[in-house]
DNA sequence: GTTGACAAAGATAGCTCTATCTTTTATGAT
DNA sequence: ATCATAAAAGATAGAGCTATCTTTGTCAAC
């Protein structure tokens, strides 16, 4: 009984993922793929079950990462008041991005890429997303943010820390030039009920 | 002589803008735009140059829809206080976003789909761009607006508002549920210098 | 070593697509 | 009515891709 190559699977998200960054989501194709890692095209199908598998596989490890994090912890911890949970959810995606530069343009690109299926596959995964939903709405509820959609402070929330990693990416700016407040005091002052 | 059909070319237009829409701008080909239109696919080749050409043609129609509103021109009246004309930049984007509802979609997905290309096509049209961007720089200057990236403050009234829109599209609220105010003070909150 | 089982490569059917070249058709001008 | 011209349709070459089926290779157990 032989052995399959342990390294394999993630070798294969790996050149996936690259494809993904390098030339957006459309452009993978298992002949790509394989290529990139260097093994035969059929080759990919014992590891996933067919294209859209190869690509949400992509997207779920990232969106694991993100839970590995772990930061959002303290974003359900009730003993501490809701505004610095919300600071702490916002503290988290910096970080992650921060730290994970690709990751919040792999899901973006996913998302855009299958978000368009008829069958939106994204339903099935919303459970850290629940934990940020709700405590938006229990700052909401306690009058410490606006009464505006949830999904509208998150994603500002998204794009505004996802446009800054990419400016950093491109060079427009040192790292440096920008910290964690700035974006903090962006987003929270608009969300933030007077 | 013969004279081309007036009405086609935007009607090739139409049938790809729909196709971005419901499928995303990866899945344009030209089969399927000259099925959906009810002509030869090969027609479509006697009005775009090539499918890139098409998918472009589809982005500047609707960066000239922004441009044909015109409400952007109050933000460069300089005798108007500056605070104001950005004010007036937020509104001329709701205004366009509501009046059309899938503009900004389609401006993303051509984006994202051609973005990635190694010769941006994009530098070309920066017209009323260029008009935001020093807007916002002057508030910055003026010390109104706090000084972070202009492209990041771009990105947080795109998307807070493109977001708006989808929301209603999906009907996940009514129309009258928010108005302007609510999404210019969630925006100016956080960009205003305190 | 032999063998069984499975990984991996190879080969291929069948599809969609682009862009061009050729043929047909429609129309304005004479 | 004829003709020139260009629009439109038709046909096709050539490429890339997916997913499956077949063959080969490799390793572990005995």
């Amino acid at each position: 009984m032989r052995k399959k190559d342990e390294t394999k699977e993630p070798r294969i998200l790996d050149a996936t993922a690259e494809i993904i960054l390098k030339e957006g989501a459309a452009a993978v194709s298992t002949v790509k793929v394989a290529k990139h890692v260097g093994i035969s095209q059929s080759n990919v199908y014992l590891y996933f079950k067919d294209k859209d598998d190869l690509i949400m596989s992509v997207y779920r490890r990232e969106l694991n990462k993100i839970d590995a994090t772990g930061d959002l912890e303290l974003a359900t911890d009730q003993s501490i008041p809701v505004a610095k949970r919300v600071r702490g959810y916002i503290k988290a995606v910096y970080d992650f991005a921060l730290a994970n530069p690709d990751s919040l343009t792999l899901i973006q690109q996913v998302k855009f890429l299958l978000g368009q299926h008829d069958t939106n596959p994204f339903e099935d995964y919303p459970e850290h997303e629940n934990v940020v939903i709700s405590v938006l709405q229990e700052a909401i509820d306690a009058g410490v943010i606006k009464p505006v959609p949830v999904s509208l402070l998150m994603s500002m929330v998204f794009s505004v820390i996802h446009t800054h990693t990419l400016n950093l990416q491109k060079n427009r700016y040192a790292s440096n030039d920008y910290d964690f407040e700035t974006f903090y005091s962006l987003i929270w002052g608009g969300m933030k009920q007077e």
